[in-house]
DNA sequence: TTCGTCATGTAAGAAGTTACATGATTAA
DNA sequence: TTAATCATGTAACTTCTTACATGACGAA
């Protein structure tokens, strides 16, 4: 939250919610909408963020946060301290149900690669659009930087996806007793 | 847990979690030691896991986890069900640093980023290792493929971070107010 | 005798989600 | 007039982590 609101201008926690899902969750995560309204009022009594509500020139009532010079220390500490941000945490249920797939029919397997791709293709399209919106604001360079990265990554998940694949259908045929249905119990 | 108990043999919680740790992190997550007892006593509840005691003859006292009938069930109706597992979820660290690049040292950020190719590279060594490991074990095809998907990535991960080096490396140096101490406020 | 590994757990709490609840504004 | 979007919140709950606590075994 510090960090969508470290770019100028003063934000709803709605509009940082479609902001994040634009952007952030390309290479970080969108928190769901209720968790942002409960962190910006966390943030507010910590004095990171101040808030103006609207008067009544504005059509709605709305809530405007804008971070503090005291929000922009405790973020740059974050940003450019010291301290380990820690590895990527990657949660792949595709390739949890590959590694699963003993249980699986090895078709639909397959079928779900390919229903991986294509839903990675349609992340990429969005991707793209968070990239040309970025382009055409002065001061978001590392912004276009972290969104190129995710046009990257979401080619070579593309990629990825191929190759495993490509290694499904060279594995050898599952043994008979497997063609029945898949995962029948022969215990408990 | 299903999934790892639903490969041969029985396994201890302790077990389970090395398991995790040297394999299933790679491409899903590796829960806590704590979480993982917890969560076998709630399988067993459920009838999905059955447990052992070991008796004198074993040096220690520990208690062995096996899969059901049942257990197998539920397990295959997620992996080869027709419910959607939901997209990979990422959260990279380091790439949100670099999206906040506006608050940091652009020779800090650029050594932060070089870090991560040396944790990278150490990540694939170990993705390696597991590799071996699951080579020398039949009917470990599965895993075997999931444990490639890995291996690739992994190598995705390092020619994405040498492409972002060589992005930050091209931009344009900050202005005079910003060589002074980054993120000095100018607000609040 | 000391350290690393094996082995199991409890308790507190942080982090995050879903479902629910409300209501105004805007465009078709 | 109806649906989508804008806008804000509460409550219950799930999930997961950290810190704490214990103790045996094996190797140096």
């Amino acid at each position: 939250m510090l960090g969508l609101l470290s770019f100028p201008g003063e934000r709803t926690g709605y509009e940082l919610k479609k902001w994040a899902d634009s952007s952030l969750r390309f290479f970080y995560w969108s928190p769901a909408l209720s968790q942002i309204y409960a962190e910006l009022r966390r943030l507010e009594t910590l004095g990171y963020v101040t808030s103006t509500r609207s008067g009544p020139e504005e059509p709605r009532t709305k809530r405007c946060y804008a971070i503090t010079g005291a929000g922009r220390r405790a973020l740059t500490a974050w940003a450019d301290g010291e301290e380990d941000a820690g590895p990527p945490v990657l949660k792949h249920p595709l390739v949890l149900r590959v590694w699963l797939g003993h249980l699986a029919d090895p078709v639909r397997l397959a079928e779900r690669v390919a229903a991986h791709v294509v839903r990675t293709q349609a992340a990429l399209d969005d991707v793209r659009q968070a990239l040309e919106r970025a382009q055409g604001v002065t001061d978001w360079a590392h912004p276009q930087v972290a969104l190129r990265w995710a046009e990257r990554q979401h080619l070579a998940e593309l990629e990825l996806a191929h190759a495993m694949l490509a290694d499904l259908d060279r594995l050898p045929p599952p043994e008979a007793e497997s063609q029945l249905p898949y995962g029948a119990p022969t215990d408990g």
